[in-house]
DNA sequence: CGGGAGGTTGACAATCGTCAATCAGAGTGG
DNA sequence: CCACTCTGATTGACGATTGTCAACCTCCCG
């Protein structure tokens, strides 16, 4: 669980002990569940145990804007928690599993151990890397490409998190919530899904689960590069 | 210079002492010349001591979107540098002034001198705020409010940095750089300006010189609220 | 004075949004 | 087992914000 971090950087024994040991309650979230509010004071971070979160901001107006989506195994709130007030809200999309741990406790830890430390500070950049593509991709790509990137995303995510293959995984969003993530409407995300499974990129067997035909193809038709991630192994080569 | 961040957090001297020790190159660069190219190999963080910088990333088809503007005295590099290769390239807009630290060096330093890594770790999280904040203004704002938001971030950023007024500033950027910021074309962002300026929230001395007429109300028109720049002082109430 | 970068403007096109209706599937209670 | 209901998906007609193309203007600088 905690052990994600071990993605990022060698952890010994101890270090693993060490966050294992670490302070903190464990709760269950049921579905649209919040975490945290937007300019609440935070005093705890969290992990996510099991579900799908999302972190998300209001504009005027009432629109919503996704900026991130979570699963298994992410920190979710190194952010807001260090800050002290919450810049926006998270959500989680399904009953889910939170571990919050005090944030001295986590500063602690990053300090007294520099591995651990060196791996979330790690984390966070790999969060800031992800941030600026999303940025790239809702500020300079049409509709399109915007969901094939998305899809392309959550298809190396999921896997790394052992949540599905790279080819085929259940989507953990209604169509709303894409449209969130990407700048649209639910109606152009409808659009541009079927337009997207009339090219074969993608087959839906039932609305929420994916599976994409081929790989490469879709990659290309999202502008996807899997740089971004940061992940030690290479985006799949396959068809 | 390199105690901007001592505005996250309390330093002692010996904090300060170490930061200015800190092995470091300047290096003069001409506008437009490059500090990082997107997929190279980094190996230096590195500080604006004048000038100033943006991060961008080139989608297919050539269009570039730029995800972050840098000015005096901030962290541009710690990003890139600790992931090994960049995602995205830092080019600077003016001729600067640049001072590259071994990315080594501030590894060891933060993990020595804790007052200094909280500070390095706050910055960074300050800059992912950001980050969320622009796929807001992105994705769920009109050309008009997208517009003015960047133009309040703007006075206030170049503000704390000690370059400008919040009600007048000179301007940075070019039209197309604002319209790579924003994810619109130039034209549009020309025609925007002008209707800004047309309901007297803005006037425009020269073409890079903006002046706010009433900041509460570009404030409003653009959405704006300071809290995810994470300043200690708030937003000026001043008309 | 010439060249170039950047700013301005107009006419037109297109992606994407809005509104609104309908449909499909899951869970609930009778 | 069958309404009933609710959420989410789908579709069509229409409108509008924003993009494209292209021309022209205005500085600034050597």
């Amino acid at each position: 669980m905690v052990r994600k971090l071990a993605y990022w950087v060698e952890l010994d024994a101890a270090d693993e002990e060490a966050l294992l040991n670490l302070p903190h309650r464990t709760k269950n979230l049921e579905r649209h569940g919040y975490i945290v509010r937007e300019r609440e004071q935070t005093t705890h971070s969290c992990v996510l145990l099991s579900g799908f979160a999302i972190r998300h901001k209001i504009v005027a107006g009432g629109a919503r804007q996704i900026v991130a989506v979570h699963m298994k195994g992410d920190i979710v709130d190194l952010q807001n928690s260090f800050l002290g007030v919450a810049d926006h809200s998270v959500q989680v999309l399904t009953d889910s599993e939170v571990a919050f741990i005090p944030r001295e406790a986590v500063k602690t830890l990053a300090f007294e151990r520099p591995n651990v430390g060196v791996a979330m500070w790690y984390d966070t950049l790999v969060d800031g890397s992800v941030f600026r593509e999303w940025i790239a991709n809702i500020g300079r790509r049409d509709a399109h490409a915007r969901i094939a990137h998305l899809l392309c995303e959550f298809s190396l995510r999921l896997k790394v998190a052992g949540l599905g293959e790279a080819t085929e995984y259940e989507l953990p969003m209604t169509q709303e919530q894409i449209a969130d993530c990407t700048g649209l409407t639910p109606v152009h995300v409808n659009r541009t899904l079927k337009a997207l499974e009339a090219e074969n990129l993608i087959t839906r067997r039932t609305s929420r689960s994916i599976t994409i035909g081929d790989w490469r193809k879709l990659a290309e038709a999202g502008d996807f590069d899997s740089n971004y991630l940061h992940l030690r192994a290479q985006e799949p080569a396959l068809g």
